[in-house]
Parts: C-alpha cells; sequence; structure tokens
DNA sequence: ATATTCCCCTGGAAGC
DNA sequence: TGCTTCCAGGGGAATA
C-alpha cells in the first residue's frame, strides 16, 4: 500500500485535472480527480496537509507538493515518513480504489454491531485487542483507542477474541464507538508532535484512563495499571477492573 | 489460514 | 553539556 510519491508519475496522470472530491475510508485520504484518476494518502501518525501560495518555501518535513491554479500548491508534511500520498487510478465515480479492498467495517457506521464482531471472532484464538485492532475487521480503532475501550468496556485485553460472549461484545462495540466519538469531538490524542490543521493539540489525551499509564492508579478503582506487549504494541489495562480479579478482603469476626 | 515478529522513520525522553 | 540508546505509532511484509 505504501508507495512513494513520483511526481513524474503525477503529472502524467493528473495534470490539468480538476478536484471532484475528497473522501475518507479507514485512515485513508482518496482525492479524486475528474472520477477516474486521484491520489490515495494516509497520515501515518504525523502527516498533514495544506495549501498555501507556491513561492513560499518548503517546510523541512514537506515530502511532496502538487500545484493547484491561483498559483497555490497542496503540500504534504510528514515528519515520520509513516503517511504517504500517491497518484492513483479510481474504478470510477462512488466506487473505491482496489487499494482500499478488504478492509473491514466503519465503526461509526451500521454494520459494526455485536453479531458482526461475534460471527467474525468465531474460533479466533488471537487476543482481543488485536482482533479489534485488525483491519480487515473494523478500520481506525488504533493502539490508543484499543486500550481505552477494552478498559471502558472491563474486558481482558488478552482473551481470546472467540471466547468473547455476544454480551461483551456489544459492550465492547459501543466502547469502541463512544472512545471514537469522544476523540473526534476532543480533537484527537496529540501523541508526541501530533498537531491538528490548525496547529493545536488533541484535548482526548487528557481523558485517557489507561493508555500510557503504567503503574498509575486506575481511575476506577485504585489498582497500578499494568503494561504488556501485544502484537509489538503496547497494551495498558487494568488488572482489577478488566481481569475479575479479586481483592481478598480481610475481616474481623468475633 | 492464522499467528507472531520485524521493519519503516524520526525526534523526544531517558540513561550515561 | 553532549552523546548514545530506547521507544512510540499504523500498517504491511516476512516468517513461523
Amino acid at each position: 500500500m505504501r508507495r512513494d510519491f513520483d511526481p513524474v508519475e503525477a503529472e502524467r496522470l493528473l495534470k490539468g485535472k480538476k478536484i471532484t472530491a475528497v473522501k475518507r475510508r479507514a485512515k485513508y485520504i482518496v482525492i479524486e480527480c475528474d472520477t477516474s484518476v486521484g491520489m490515495l494518502s494516509h497520515l501515518g501518525m504525523t502527516g498533514s496537509f495544506r495549501v498555501e501560495k507556491a513561492q513560499l518555501p518548503y517546510g523541512k518535513y514537506d515530502r511532496a507538493a502538487v500545484c493547484l491554479d491561483k498559483g497555490e500548491e497542496l503540500r504534504y508534511a510528514d515528519v515520520r515518513r509513516f503517511g504517504y500520498i500517491y497518484p492513483i487510478t479510481l474504478p470510477g465515480q462512488g466506487l473505491w480504489p482496489e487499494e482500499l479492498a478488504g478492509l473491514g467495517q466503519e465503526p461509526l457506521e451500521k454494520g459494526f454491531n455485536a453479531a458482526y464482531l461475534l460471527s467474525r471472532a468465531q474460533q479466533r484464538k488471537t487476543p482481543v485487542k488485536i482482533f479489534i485492532m485488525d483491519q480487515a475487521v473494523v478500520v481506525g480503532v488504533g493502539n490508543i483507542y484499543a486500550n481505552e475501550a477494552l478498559f471502558a468496556a472491563k474486558i481482558d485485553p488478552r482473551r481470546a477474541a472467540g471466547d468473547l460472549t455476544a454480551a461483551e461484545w456489544k459492550a465492547l462495540a459501543a466502547e469502541i464507538r463512544k472512545t471514537l466519538r469522544k476523540s473526534i469531538r476532543a480533537g484527537g490524542s496529540s501523541i508526541r508532535n501530533y498537531r491538528t490543521v490548525d496547529g493545536s493539540e488533541g484535548a482526548f489525551q487528557r481523558s485517557l484512563n489507561v493508555y500510557g499509564k503504567k503503574a498509575e492508579p486506575c481511575p476506577a478503582c485504585g489498582t497500578k495499571i499494568e503494561t504488556i506487549r501485544q502484537g509489538g504494541r503496547s497494551t495498558f489495562f487494568c488488572p482489577q477492573c478488566q481481569c475479575g480479579k479479586k481483592v481478598m478482603k480481610i475481616r474481623k469476626t468475633t
């Protein structure tokens, strides 16, 4: 999927074309030009777009520029280079490019529900956290949101996906939606040097319950948050709230 | 087919 | 102070 921006290919495909639509699917951005060609972009962790006068000097992290009319350029900047933009051909109006085939449900749209998750998780031994981060299952649930949603749903991230009950999937689906909506409202999470289009930090980071909170007290019960690695990613969870561990209470009898 | 590991890239944080 | 090492992330490729 990832590919470097090729200016020659971009000019060959896009010269003289008009941008007719800008769409999103999962975390991908599709810029449609006259329906048959366009550009595919993913911001990765640190990518951003801006439109400015072509005579302005490029920034240190500018990776691609596309000439627009009125002396302006669409410029793509990306510090970490995890993101990209490149020209593609499109299958036609209203159709997604083949590069995006195989993506799972949009978490904020119909179709993402307990029944869907339950059926997709059948027999799967994959830990539930990895499962909900699987693009082929549901898109847009990154590491932060997977951690937070599992905490909110009180589910152990290590459990096999196939073992979750319908009631648990219902709770988890609801918490994934709530977590994403809340974050979108807050303008994102601003991990490290990420910024929104206007350069401000997202405020969601301030409402994180477990992500990045290693050894800090759980906001619900005070137990120390634990961290493990799953699929090369950090997982944070409350061993009390999410694992059903009972704290032994000793009481005096007379 | 499913599961796990590694890699990309960079700058900020932590360690020496 | 300055240098080195480690780490984070989305997503895909390679490996088991």
